[in-house]
RNA sequence: ACCCCUGUAGCUCAGCAGGACAGAGCGGCGGUUUCCUAAACCGCAGGUCACCCGUUCGAGUCGGGUCAGGGGUACCA
């Protein structure tokens, strides 16, 4: 890529200029904010000028004066001391048109990423939607670049909740039969609860466990469809309940008790959370008379489990309820003996859902809510997907239901894939004239600053990746699709791409030709689609 | 009380491990189509980057504090 190469260069020059005087890894180069300034710029005379006490201008020029390659068309040397660099037009081609480059970041490093992992009692609501979409992308954008990953979604079909569930039901069956009800406190209320009961009415099951167990994976069977629909597949689907019958647990109270991390308080068992840094000690066996498992105990069974199928790096995608969750958790993967950074977990943020200036809020228990299902009935995937990757993680995020359903210029997704669309149409007319593009032609005929612009944005598509996968930020690819659209669209409208001049013709489809390709690389990365007509 | 996230144009947000006159989309106003898709393009208006201190040659960006908004702090998952 365009930064890697410069930013190699310039420190290989700038080594024999400066000596010892300063460590390489310390040379920074960074974009140019104003394009006719040139592309790439360091900061270096500031840092030298401050060591050798000399005028951080006059440093600039005198270094700028001594850098020399084919491929920087010309340095200047800005106010107050950036040295810039301009990139040769030749390079730039050379670059857009030779071979693809092949981004190993992972250089093979297996990931294991969980996301969504909603529970079985309900819809998936849409910060798990949210949680759907940055986790299917990132998994998307690790395999591109040298990782190898695997995707899981872990099924609490065990404890209280489900149990609740269940309860839940039973109730609103005895309702359909015309008795009057108690509804269990903290129960289920939404009206889907009320759909299944129909359904296990018809199906005349009674006990308490058969609707448990039928509700469960009516959920699962659901949860299955509804992502699949969204675009989002996964490599395992594991339950709580499995990893139980394996023995993960028994095994983890065993490793507690050899390290003297457990004890017995108020009929409960405690794991010593605080000798990791937690605030105070969890719970890790209830003081029910079934002496049941906490959520936390299982957990730590669960990651043991996936660390023994010798993951390099453990990632959890996480709702912001959550996140009081992540300490304790990784205090317990510390009392099994395994350091505290093994499992990473990002939070995506909360999407508050507005429509017409109003939001609406969302509780799975209020019965109030809006679903994946129903968000997937009114606007299309690629348009919820595109919106859901719109923002940082760490973001709280807008989804505006009204703009969403907008089908024209106000939606950036219809305006990306517009690009796509427009580019192919232009090298279909082509082909219908008989023209193909090709990539044999002088580089002197790319000369326009539309054409340059356009094909330096395009090559910056590798250093977006990098910068993507590094943050694990989605939304970073995002922004840059609708950069690189917009200056596609603004190339169009100054430039036409068929003209009299065949080998500027030619030249000019392979460029659009290049456009395309990254469009459509980036927008599968998304998981959305990428239209060849509109 | 403690923890997490956020506070940049009327609205929704970018601004990448500090840098060059603060950017985009939407909304507002005004333009562009004998020609490759107008789901496009161009121009104008609009900001004391919540506030205060500090570090620095340089702070929207880093540190401390204040204020404001959202979320979380179960022997629920």
């Amino acid at each position: 890529m365009l930064r890697r190469w410069i930013t190699i260069v310039i420190r290989q020059q700038l080594k024999i200029i400066l000596q010892k005087l300063f460590p390489e890894e310390k040379i920074t180069i960074d974009h140019v904010p104003r394009e006719k300034q040139g592309d790439y710029s360091t900061n270096i005379a500031f840092r030298i000028a401050a060591q050798k006490k000399a005028q951080p201008y006059e440093t600039a020029q005198e270094i700028a004066s001594r850098i020399q390659h084919p491929m920087i068309e010309s340095i200047s040397v800005h106010k107050p001391a950036f040295i810039n660099f301009t990139i040769s037009n030749d390079y730039v081609l050379e670059k857009l048109l030779g071979e693809p480059e092949v981004l190993d970041i992972g250089k093979g490093q297996k990931i294991m990423i969980e996301f969504v992992s909603a529970n079985p009692t309900g819809p998936i609501n849409i910060v798990s939607a949210r949680a759907a979409a940055v986790g299917d992308s990132l998994v998307r954008l690790l395999n591109r670049t040298g990782y190898k990953t695997v995707s899981e979604y872990y099924v609490n079909d065990g404890g209280k909740q489900s149990r609740l569930l269940a309860e839940s039901i039973r109730q609103r069956i005895r309702e359909l039969n015309g008795k009057t009800v108690e509804l269990p406190k903290g129960g289920y209320y939404g009206d889907y609860i009320i759909d299944l009961a129909k359904k296990i009415k018809e199906k005349g099951i009674t006990d308490l466990e058969k609707i448990r167990e039928y509700a469960i994976e009516y959920f699962i069977k659901e949860h299955k469809q509804i992502l699949h629909k969204f675009g989002v597949e996964f490599n395992n689907w594991i339950r709580e309940s499995a990893i139980c019958k394996k023995g993960r647990v028994d095994e983890v109270l065993d490793l507690f008790r050899e390290r003297d991390l457990s004890y017995m308080k108020d009929g409960a068992v405690w794991l010593r959370t605080t000798k990791f840094g937690d605030n105070e000690d969890r719970v890790i066996i209830k003081s029910d008379k079934d002496h049941t498992y906490t959520y936390l105990l299982v957990d730590v069974a669960y990651h043991l489990d996936k660390m023994k199928r010798r993951h390099d790096r453990l990632i959890n995608i996480w709702g912001p309820d959550h996140q009081a969750q992540i300490k304790s958790l990784q205090c317990g993967i510390m009392a099994i003996g395994y350091p505290g950074d093994t499992l990473e977990v990002f939070i995506v943020q909360q999407v508050h859902l507005t429509e017409a200036g109003k939001s609406v809020k969302m509780s799975k228990r209020a019965g109030t809510i809006k679903t994946l299902v129903e968000l997937l009935d009114h606007i299309p995937k690629d348009v919820v997907r595109f919106f859901l990757l719109m923002r940082s993680n760490s973001q709280h995020l807008d989804f505006d239901l009204a703009l969403a359903l907008e089908q024209s210029d106000e939606n950036p997704v219809y305006y990306v894939q517009y690009a796509h669309a427009r580019i192919k149409s232009i090298i279909r007319k082509a082909q219908e004239q008989g023209i193909e593009y090709s990539d044999n032609f002088d580089n002197k005929i790319i000369k326009e600053r539309e054409e340059i612009v356009l094909a330096k944005t395009v090559l910056k598509y590798a250093e977006v990746i990098e910068d993507a996968v590094r943050n694990f930020e989605p939304y970073i690819l995002t922004y840059y699709l609708i950069d690189l659209a917009r200056i596609f669209h603004y190339f169009y409208q100054k430039q036409r791409v068929i003209n009299e001049n065949r080998e500027l013709t030619q030249a000019r489809l392979a460029l659009i030709n290049k456009t395309a390709e990254t469009i459509k690389s980036g927008l599968e990365i998304l998981g959305i689609s990428c239209p060849e007509r509109m």
